[in-house]
RNA sequence: CGCGGGGUGGAGCAGUUGGUAGCUCGUCGGGCUCAUAAUCCGAAGGUCGUAGGUUCGAAUCCUGCCUCCGCAACCA
């Protein structure tokens, strides 16, 4: 039995944040579930290492682009290490075996018919180095510097992704799971799959940081072709030794973040059809942690660092908390105090908790800690090896299907259930008098044999806890750690021996803990930000430095006050309000990205200062004559700017 | 009418095929003392966004509306 697991590899421009540790430890999760189960697993993760992005990092930084990769690979598979994530095998697509997989891919594709040498028509703007497409036009003019474009032809190669529509539609019919959850899969065949597909621009010569198709060396190979294809050159595809590939492929489950669900459904299978491969058993988009119900990102600066957090509670708490608490297709929230209690409330006193009182009493009321064999059953016994023995069933079968936070929190009914157990038995009741000892032995034997199940189902998300819980207990790593030992009730000798150990986790101070974590982490991102306005300021040197002008440039610069008489919102648009101010004698329309601030109904009668003599652009179909001031801090905050006393409509500012 | 996902006790969420609304945290009261001020029991607290409809019966199906969040578009 063979399972393959994949993620998807990372682009190393950044240092990694707690998403892509998330699926990451998913990921991991179900691979040492599998290996524990008996499978021969084939976990890969990696990076893709190619394109303008990075070449413009390297150039940045004043070194090869590979320089720069590789110093980031390094933090990455750091960060893997310091998380447990027992991957089997790292690509990164600049391996030598990729490159020529990719090579040999891209040729065989063109070979028979499905990429095809044509030309890619732009409009392009030489002083922007940008394309646009017709609509983005702005009065036939390049819309950020409405400069005269040019058609531009680039020879291009590309794949027939239309070819596969059909072919696609009916394969995600015909396969429900393919693409899980179930709301991907509608939006994939809604938004794209069956208003029809374009054929895909597969190869560029805009530069040069990438693999070069082998007949034609302008050209390298796009993003898609390039860093799809890592999940079966990783295999072997298509070289000398393709055992793994013969072995693994298709894939079981190919793990992906939503955000490019529609490149691993759409794509990537079409990639695959045309190379005459079987498709992926399942396609899973997990959901994003976001902060505050927001969205995770660098300009936001609240970014989480994960190895701020695994340095000060170790990597399976973290890899607990990110299992745990979303659940796994859907988004959920990453907060300090929401990590924090979980630590808490379900490692430190749920688990940790019983595992101290149950050493403790053994050691306590028995003497070298050993349990005597002879034992008595009580009247609690039979529903709570029930309970486990359900449990682990309702466990399995909830990691089968990447339930991975219902998975766990069948472990923890197990761990509830033993924690009351200890009260209906009082243990301590009974260890006053000595003709209950076969009854208090027994009482204890129940739950270090709870203990230990416990201990083994925890183990795909928790590799370290076991180990700790084994030592306390006695046990070595052996059949009494297997899997299989946890079907039945009673594996566990009766001779228990145990023996305290440290807390396995200790109980964190929450309010101590989250003005530290607030202080390290705005530290953090502070320094982020720093960094990267100094790399900002190298490529620009004069665009960050505010130049001082003279008092001609700026008399160049009309400035009058304006009243809003009427404003609505355009329609179709988010942020666009569209007002009509009065300014002296004449009215004007102007439109402005404000509508997130300010209703139409509050906008209208407020003064506000117009720049007069812009140029007028059209936005969503209407010309606007002029530019509404305002002014906005760090977060994008808004506000719009008048005169702080009364003056008429059309004076001049200055 | 661009696409998708939400709106469930103070907070965060479950509710797979329609049959008296659950979990965790928090709050309050009680029990216990083996244990990491932990644990166990109990209580308060929800007309499941809203208005209709289907049904013997709907958080769960259908329709309209309000609202939030992503994507797309857009920010002179």
């Amino acid at each position: 039995m063979t399972y393959y697991i994949t993620t998807p590899i990372y682009y190393p421009s950044d240092k990694l944040h707690i998403g892509h540790s998330y699926t990451t430890v998913a990921a991991d999760a179900m691979a040492r579930y599998k290996r524990l189960r008996g499978y021969d697993v084939m976990f890969l993760t990696g990076t893709d290492e190619h394109g303008q992005k990075l070449e413009r990092r390297a150039i940045e930084e004043g070194v090869t682009p590979i320089q720069f990769i590789d110093r980031i690979v390094d933090g990455i598979k750091n960060l893997w290490t310091t998380m447990d994530i027992s991957y089997d095998k790292f690509i990164r697509t600049t391996d030598k075996e990729h490159v020529k997989a990719v090579q040999k891919i891209f040729k065989r594709l063109y070979e028979q018919g499905d990429i095809y040498k044509s030309e890619y028509v732009g409009l392009y703007c030489t002083p922007c180095e940008s394309f646009f497409t017709d609509h983005q036009l702005v009065d036939g003019k390049c819309p950020d510097c409405s400069r005269d474009v040019e058609e531009v032809k680039e020879e291009s190669y590309f794949f027939r992704l239309s070819k596969y529509q059909e072919a696609l539609i009916k394969h995600i019919e015909e396969n429900p799971d393919f693409i899980q959850p179930q709301s991907r899969q509608n939006e994939m065949l809604n938004n794209f799959l069956r208003p029809g597909l374009e054929d895909l621009c597969v190869s560029r010569t805009s530069f040069k940081w990438g693999i070069p198709v082998t007949f034609d060396d302008k050209h390298i190979v796009y993003v898609w072709l390039d860093a799809l294809s890592n999940y079966i050159s990783a295999l072997g595809f298509m070289s000398d030794d393709d055992t793994l590939y013969k072995k693994f492929w298709p894939a079981n489950v190919q793990l992906v973040g939503k955000e490019i669900v529609r490149f691993h459904t759409i794509i990537w299978p079409a990639m695959l059809l045309a190379l005459g491969e079987p498709l992926p058993k399942q396609v899973f988009g997990h959901g994003w942690l976001v902060i505050d119900g927001g969205k995770m990102s660098k300009s936001k600066g609240n970014v989480v660092d994960p190895t701020v957090l695994v340095e000060r509670y170790g990597s399976d708490a973290i890899r607990y908390f990110l299992l745990r608490e979303v659940a796994f297709g859907q988004d959920g929230n990453f907060t300090n105090e929401a990590l924090i209690t979980r630590i808490n409330a379900d490692l430190a006193n749920d688990l940790g908790n019983l595992t101290s009182r149950t050493v403790a009493m053994i050691e306590k009321y028995f003497d070298d800690g050993i349990l005597p064999v002879i034992q008595e059953t009580n009247e609690f016994d039979e529903s709570v090896q029930a309970l486990i023995i359900d449990n682990v069933t309702k466990m399995e079968q909830n990691m089968d299907q990447l339930f991975l936070n219902s998975a766990l929190e069948n472990i923890w009914l197990i761990i509830r259930r033993l924690n009351k157990y200890i009260d209906e038995t009082m243990p301590w009741i009974l260890a006053k008098d000595v003709a209950n000892r076969a009854k208090l032995a027994g009482v204890l034997y129940t739950l270090s044999e709870g203990l230990r199940i416990v201990s083994i189902m925890i183990e795909p998300f928790m590799p370290r806890t076991p180990d700790k819980i084994w030592a306390q207990l006695g046990i070595e790593r052996g059949e009494l750690t297997a899997w299989d030992s946890i079907h039945s009730f009673g594996m566990l000798p009766r001779d228990v021996q145990a023996k305290k150990g440290e807390n396995i986790f200790p109980r964190i101070d929450i309010k101590k803990e989250l003005a530290e974590l607030d202080f390290v982490e705005t530290k953090d991102n502070k320094t982020n930000k720093e960094d990267k306005i100094s790399k900002e300021d190298k490529i620009s040197k004069d665009a960050s430095i505010v130049e001082n002008i003279t008092i001609e440039d700026f008399s160049k610069v009309q400035l009058k006050v304006g009243e809003v008489i009427k404003c609505e919102k355009v329609t179709k648009t988010d942020k666009l309000l569209v007002s009509t101010i009065k300014i002296g004698a004449q009215t004007r329309t102007i439109v402005s990205g404000i509508a997130k601030y300010y209703t139409p109904e509050e906008f209208v009668g407020k003064k506000v200062v117009v720049v007069t003599n812009l140029k007028p652009v059209k936005l969503r179909g209407i010309v606007s004559e002029g530019m509404v001031l305002c002014a906005s801090d760090d977060n994008g905050d808004l506000v719009a700017v008048g005169p702080l006393g009364e003056m008429v409509a059309g004076a001049i500012v200055k």
